[in-house]
DNA sequence: CGACGGTGTCGAATCGATTCGATCGAAACG
DNA sequence: CGTTTCGATCGAATCGATTCGACACCGTCG
């Protein structure tokens, strides 16, 4: 054996061991051409011979101008990006459209600063995922790529296809429902406002430094019914925060206290929930909770949560179905998906001003 | 301008813009040679004018023999896969020292007959996740790519590098805790056994025929102390799921049911308990439940899980210190981490026979 | 029997960079 | 003033495949 040591082998000497062109081997491994049966089998048993598992994918990306790679951008870490069920039932979305046809997902956590180069990522088209203002940042070097960009719920930016959800209108839509109740003291519990995803009470200040673009809208929307609505803005999208949140939001005097809290995800929701329990606050009776997304919330919480239900893995698929096209050269659609409120148990009329539950 | 429609420029056209050759220029943007700083900034300028994004990445990865793409393959869906917190924790640590490194992420949820083919997924290294014996199907092909491999948690396989926890040592601790309390009647709630994540009660049949490495090695330790315990396999990792089991096994008469459940995660654990609380069986006093993992269960049970916590962030910083010396040239060793008992507040002696409690 | 169509194979060009060794001019040295 | 040395630049080879056009061969049809 004077073969060379445990190098790969290339597609080349294994067309010279089978003693046809490159070429013709070439064939055989894409499936191209036609290859006569004997060649054909000759090439594979010189392929098996030297142990080669295929054609160099760095190589044949090169040639072929396709990595066969998409790349998803998100601001988070990679733990804290899957850690919320939206995102990872926009996963299972992707994984229809994009996994299915054989393309694999290169996750890149960017934040400004961060040693990911995302000029340097091989990569067919990226997908821009919990985005906030930071996105152009990364837009423009992406841009620079000439490669097919799709953002999820992010401002709109030329070029990039979004895909978007309507959280202000849904927002809107659940807030009437608390006012058509008679609700008039209502509190937000906010999805994180920035990437420092500082927890603290909402002030106008941070409102408008807010760069988290689903944030921003869900608060406007909500802002539309109660224009004075305060609240807080946690630090993620856990039952932890809802519940720190709850506490801050619940634990003044009765006269003060909300009754109902519009709370930006359904694991804030519960948290609150929790929050409110604890402190002997009935839900629905003397506080009405409304969640977003329409997540599980198997063993998190026992009520049904009233709650914006976003169709999430069609988000997903959206996304997914939007680089396919844009990858086969047509110019995808903007998609704009609706978010639909389901009544559940945690909503109800405002209890009477002065009486106490019980 | 009658300059290439919107076709990406490439290295040649920057330098035959700024006048100089084509390897300057690579010079200047690889930062590897010694370049005149008259003569960088010309290429820098040339650069921003014809807007290139920097070198090509397939061609830079063809040449230089790198992708800066690690691939996890696991053998979930993608959103699965991620559902799981303990492989949150592990891409945190696995992040640390692999996207901090400047690598990226390739996620391919492998299975077999799946559309994904690890024999073209551009990547210098891959980390084998929650795999089960099928892993030798995918760890040949892989190998035949003569690319350093990381397991996590699989069983040994020849030029793969072991990141493992003492699983069945751990399992065989807890287990012997509660004997030492004087269970005599345990019931397991496993994992699920293989790729199917089908739920229902252990069989030896079933036992014999499980995939998973994991499930199988915590089953093998509680075993080692209560050869004869039964139980039930969970179709995943949720609350869910082990509500159901829990169901499962406590819906029995008193005298059968059993006084003590090993659960083998946490988020099983919540399960169970949230199932016994229904039930009016009180944690701990008439059911111990002891979990597995360590994670955080904020808002999902106020309980304090007696379980057993594993360095689950360490895991993926092992994995990713070991990719990392094996693309330095490096022979990683093989990692066992250990698994450490918390005593929470869910174990205790069983209840007295044939006593009531309260 | 010659033109034709189809199949199977091959050679050469190409994808877009990196890198090694050579070259050249200028500064430093004896 | 000749030589050495060093810094800057360039040319050419290389990474490992894919693909296009050319070509040879064979059977068929007119």
């Amino acid at each position: 054996m004077s073969d060379t040591a445990n190098t790969r082998p290339t597609l080349a000497a294994v067309a010279a061991r089978a003693g046809v062109s490159a070429s013709t081997a070439s064939l055989v491994f894409s499936g191209r051409g036609p290859v006569a049966d004997a060649t054909r089998a000759r090439v594979l048993e010189a392929a098996a011979e030297l142990d080669f598992a295929g054609p160099d994918p760095t190589a044949r990306s090169l040639r072929r101008g396709r990595t066969g790679v998409i790349g998803v951008v998100t601001e988070d870490s990679l733990g804290d990006a899957f850690r919320d069920p939206i995102n990872l039932a926009l996963l299972d979305g992707l994984g229809d459209e994009l996994a299915d046809e054989g393309y694999g997902l290169l996750v890149l956590p960017w934040a400004p600063g961060s040693s990911v180069d995302l000029a340097a990522a091989p990569m067919d088209a990226a997908i821009l995922l919990g985005c906030s203002a930071d996105l152009a940042h990364s837009v423009e070097v992406l841009q620079q790529r000439r490669i097919p960009l799709v953002a999820i719920e992010a401002p709109e930016l030329p070029g990039v296809v979004p895909i978007d959800l309507d959280n202000a209108e849904a927002a809107r839509h659940g807030a009437e429902l608390l006012r058509e109740l008679g609700h008039e003291r209502v509190a937000l519990v906010t999805l994180p406002l920035d990437v420092d995803r500082t927890r603290g009470a909402l002030t106008p200040e941070r409102e408008a430094a807010a760069t988290a673009f689903t944030a921003s809208e869900r608060i406007r929307g909500a802002r539309a019914v109660f224009p004075d609505a305060g609240g807080v803005s946690a630090g993620g999208s856990t039952v932890g925060e809802g519940y720190a949140a709850g506490q801050a939001l619940l634990q003044v005097p009765d006269a003060e206290r909300p009754t109902a809290v519009i709370a930006q995800s359904d694991l804030l929701a519960a948290g609150v929930i929790r929050a409110a329990e604890e402190l002997g606050i009935a839900v629905p009776d003397d506080l009405s909770v409304l969640g977003f997304d329409g997540i599980r919330l198997d063993g998190i919480t026992s009520h049904a949560l009233t709650t914006l239900v976003q169709p999430a893995v069609e988000k997903g698929r959206a996304a997914g179905r939007a680089v396919r096209a844009a990858l086969a050269g047509d110019t995808p659609d903007a998609v704009t998906l609706t978010s639909e409120l389901r009544r559940g148990a945690t909503v109800a009329a405002p209890p009477p001003p002065g009486g106490q539950s019980l």
